[in-house]
DNA sequence: TAAGGTATAATGAACGATAATAGAGAATGC
DNA sequence: GCATTCTCTATTATCGTTCATTATACCTTA
């Protein structure tokens, strides 16, 4: 492998002069760097960045973060993530992929190995992990679940807002009697979605039965159960809040295993907007969660971050939207 | 941060003393390594990795490499692959991941950066990544495609024969009129899943029609287009084998849109099994693909390549396998 | 012409680890 | 009792960079 000092030596000048060229320092004159330049072009020379990482106490690299890989992470919101965030990190850097969970303890992750990290948090959990980067003074911006303290930099998608607007779609059309499917209990998400259906009721003066809410965990299975639940009620609601499109989905399943059809029986209403959700029988209405660009945008904040330029710890909403499709009926 | 030579001042021996007892050295005695040992947690010592890598020309990271992370890969095939390997590589590696197309040259992929490679490939135009890594000596394992030299280690999934069995199974239901919807033209996956079309069509004596292959790539919306030719044609076929799953979904959507049935019109069958297909209405007959299999297989692979267990080259296959619901029917 | 400036380049010391070699002290042999 | 071997630890070099300091050559200027 070709160092800097060999091409000092073909150059006739000291491995530094070559450092400096190759950083273009002003120290430099113009004709020596030209040469030092095209030696090592010649040389097919790359730097070697784990020297360079330790001089410089960079690591060059980005880590991405989830709660976890394998556990309760859809395939799209997953695969959303990294394309976001892929997108935006330069080559110069490496990337870095990991669930929370991998770990037994964060010992390894330090500012030598992580010039910055993303967290993608999903849950609560996350919490030892967010002090242990804090800790150790490792840039950190967290997206997609707020984080009280704010000294913190956190980009989010406003689900109570979102939720809120679904289900105030279901009783625009007519919908009083409205259920709701909830997510992983320890994920904010499923707190946040709740809460927007809770607040939508109470504005329009709709009570709030207990047992049109039940449980579920975001996969599709759990949708199909809970649909199964609610419809062995005495009386069945009218139209279904899902806390995920994958629960939606599954929840239409159980409405036709029950011999029902959606809308007309039943109206049903998602979250995420995942890319199925136009190519199911009927198309479902849903609301489209900026995954992506949540990605996107915290990818840019920690490469600023990173760079050095001054961020404000600030939050950041990226807004959802009401995509209206084929699974809401208008009632009467 | 703490070094060894911190630990070295405290325990009163050289910094090269308590290097060794950190890497169990037999030269140490036990006495002094438990003291090193101790004094090391106390500080909550971490290695410098880069300094490691430095001097030991390794850089505990393996590099995940797919052909695209943004452009023709389906969320699903990225999760499982992602999912796989994370399963396999352990903590004290780094888990890079990258797509190939992200890089404009591949000066910066070299021995001192990947201690070895797992390619996900998809497409002939990794040909030249590949060359690279090979020609730079960096321990390799491609996934998912055949290549064609044989001191490469090659773990894939039998597409052919997969997508043999699939249009067999449509033979065997006594369908005759049968056409497929093509992937992305490039890809290799492509050209195994018509051969094993033609396979079956060619076994059973079935004549061939060319206006019963329609092209494709992958993603519902060319499925949607695929299908919609086929139905205009004059005589449109009774049973359609898509190349993946998604089209497959395209395509019955295509099917519901002109009016008819899926499985009473036209038979169906798709190729990956992905999450979704059993809650699609009908539920989805397929091809399982075992992507995450494949992934896992590639990373044990990698990891003993990797810590020096001699590995011949080989090819291993990984089996599909026809999952039948709903979305084929029996004729006559 | 000597003193002082100002570019430009060279020297040598880090960074934090491992590894080859040297050295000190105890155990062994004759 | 002294040389020799054997254990264990210390010394020093090294990996490929960057950086602080020092040196050299070339101009100014008095």
């Amino acid at each position: 492998m070709v160092t800097i000092k060999d091409i000092a030596k073909l150059a006739n000048v000291s491995h530094t002069t070559v450092s400096r060229a190759l950083n273009n320092s002003p120290l430099i004159k113009e004709p020596t760097r030209r040469k030092i330049l095209d030696i090592a072009s010649q040389l097919n020379y790359t730097p070697n960045y784990n020297a360079k990482s330790l001089v410089m106490q960079k690591s060059h690299t980005i880590g991405l973060f989830l709660t976890s890989i394998s556990n309760g992470t859809s395939a799209s919101f997953l695969a959303d993530t990294i394309k976001g965030v892929n997108s935006v990190i330069s080559q110069e850097y490496n990337l870095f992929i990991r669930g929370i969970d991998d770990y037994q303890d964060y010992s390894s992750i330090n500012s030598q190995r992580f010039d910055g990290i993303i967290l993608m948090s999903q849950s609560v959990r996350d919490h030892s992990f967010i002090y242990h980067v804090l800790q150790k003074e490792i840039p950190l911006v967290v997206l997609n679940r707020e984080i009280e303290e704010d000294d913190i930099i956190n980009i989010l998608s406003n689900d109570t807002e979102g939720s809120r607007q679904a289900v105030q779609h279901l009783i625009d059309c007519g919908h009083t009697d409205i259920a709701v499917i909830e997510g992983i209990p320890t994920f904010k998400s499923t707190q946040m979605r709740k809460d927007g259906y809770l607040t939508a009721l109470i504005d329009n003066g709709i009570s709030i039965h207990p047992e049109y809410s039940v449980s579920g965990n975001y996969d599709m299975e759990s949708g199909y159960l809970g649909m199964e639940k609610l419809l062995s009620l005495k009386k069945p609601p009218t139209a279904v809040f899902c806390s995920n499109d994958d629960m939606a989905i599954g929840a239409m399943n159980a409405v036709f295993a029950n011999g029902l059809n959606v809308p007309n029986d039943i109206s049903i209403i998602g979250f995420d907007d995942i890319g199925f959700a136009q190519y199911t029988t009927p198309k479902l209405t849903t609301v489209k969660r900026p995954v992506e660009k949540i990605s996107v945008l915290g990818a840019e904040k920690i490469l600023s971050l990173v760079t050095g330029e001054e961020q404000k710890a600030s939050k950041v909403f990226a807004k959802t939207e009401l995509i209206i499709r084929d699974s809401v009926k208008k009632k009467g």
